[in-house]
DNA sequence: CAGTGGTCTAGACCACACT
DNA sequence: GTGTGGTCTAGACCACTGC
């Protein structure tokens, strides 16, 4: 086969760009664009999280391309956590429901004890209403100022000790009907509830941290005093295609928890 | 070639582990095996950070095993960023000196302005001696109680505003030498001085995170107040194979800078 | 047993860097 | 041009799962 030839009727395939002006070839591996097409139905819900994707090698003959460029492709999506292979099983669609990890964005980790905190987090939902958008949560989530807008307030508590305080925004079109019922008595993470009923798969987050003083009303939310400082944990979380979907804005008590993270 | 042979004279190549016992059958792809070769090539020293090792093809050669296997066990030394390709030079020995970003393990991002802080931090050098580990520090480096460390005490400023409040803990044996001089006026990240000084590479880190307030002496440090809260960053950073090698405690003033972590 | 992902090989060719 | 890593293929076989 050619290089860089066409790969389905509905994929011009691009290849070596004839676009010009552009000192760069913009040579894309065969690879990278099966990985592309895959993602295309991955983001148009063609399978939905938890399910299995079609096998490596129905996907070849599908792309018209050998089982290792497929694999390739797939080697990245798994890197990235889009999918999760099962060898013997197959390849499914990754979820917040049974991933191993539960709470896989959450990086609060108690000092001692066990891995979890046992018996999950409790949810205190103090107040789930649409508000329109302010100029700075709008720029986050690619809105304009004073677009519907969901905000959610909460907070965790951890073996009953308030713990996290958290503001949510979410667009409205998005999570039309979301309410404070369906935020607090949906079994397992926030993250699984998108996906399931609102088909919003949740793939990465961006978090920028700092140390503040809580206000006197933060302060009595999470059982503690104005003097006592808390990380401020600022979070922006994106689905498919980079697109922010929400917004979270959370204070977390470090008395007996720590936040924790990975270099590499 | 049947599989899980030995691989050189050295290696009896554990392969299907007969222990017994042990369900697992442990078995390890070729790929694994060479990978871990080479990563005792990578910390005998045999080849330095920066410098170039041989090729696939020559890799090959030497285990007797096909250029795509080599390709396999590299990549993941790349992914684990042990070292480096460069399409048409050759692969590389991770450093902290030119990478493409300095201060790789540090996520303190200033607010606003450019990626980096320009012209670098400017380092003051409180304090830089050996000392006998206490308990908690000896555990962390896995010494004895009492083992000697060379502790250092420093601040990092960014524009002239002093911003990190840094404590710094480790082996006597391996620093044997270190000195403020040297920490203070090396050009370059500090781990790039302990790889070009001290051959010691650090590989990996993990950090533990909490909101404080600082004591006098510490606000006075900071320019600051003891009423202003400060992030506590508790850093464990790892050479090879796992091993703890220098531990951190640092206060981070978050007033015009945040730390940054990307979740995926 | 058949089907899936995982490993390994051998060979061809492409893209990039240096000389 | 030569040598390096990067892509792609085709085929063989292994390991795991579930029928």
């Amino acid at each position: 086969m050619p290089p860089n030839t066409a790969l389905s009727p509905d994929t011009p395939a691009p290849a070596r760009s004839d676009s010009a002006v552009v000192q760069t070839p913009a040579f894309s591996p065969l690879y990278q664009q099966i990985k592309g097409l895959i993602l295309q139905s991955l983001q148009a819900g063609e399978w939905k999280p938890g399910e299995l994707i079609p096998s490596e090698i129905e996907l070849a003959g599908r792309f018209k391309v050998s089982q290792g460029t497929v694999r390739k492709a797939i080697d990245e999506l798994a890197a990235e956590n889009l999918v999760t292979r099962r060898q013997g099983k197959g390849t499914f669609v990754a979820t917040h429901n049974e991933e191993q990890v539960q709470y896989r964005f959450l990086q609060l980790h108690p000092d001692i004890g066990q891995q979890q905190d046992e018996g999950r987090a409790q949810r205190n939902i103090i107040e789930c209403k649409r508000i329109r958008a302010s100029a700075d949560i709008a720029r986050t989530l690619q809105l304009r100022t004073g677009d519907s807008v969901i905000h959610v307030r909460r907070i965790l508590s951890f073996n009953n000790t308030p713990t996290i305080l958290e503001d949510i925004w979410l667009p409205s079109p998005v999570f039309k009907g979301l309410n404070a019922e369906q935020m607090a008595h949906y079994p397992g993470p926030t993250y699984a509830m998108f996906e399931m009923e609102y088909g919003v798969r949740m793939v990465r987050a961006e978090e920028k941290i700092r140390a503040v003083l809580p206000d006197a009303q933060q302060a009595q939310w999470l059982n503690t005093t104005t003097a006592t400082p808390v990380l401020s944990v600022e979070r922006v979380t994106f689905t498919y295609n980079d697109k922010p979907m929400e917004l979270r804005r959370g204070l977390y008590l470090t008395d007996s928890h720590h936040y924790r993270n990975a270099l590499s």
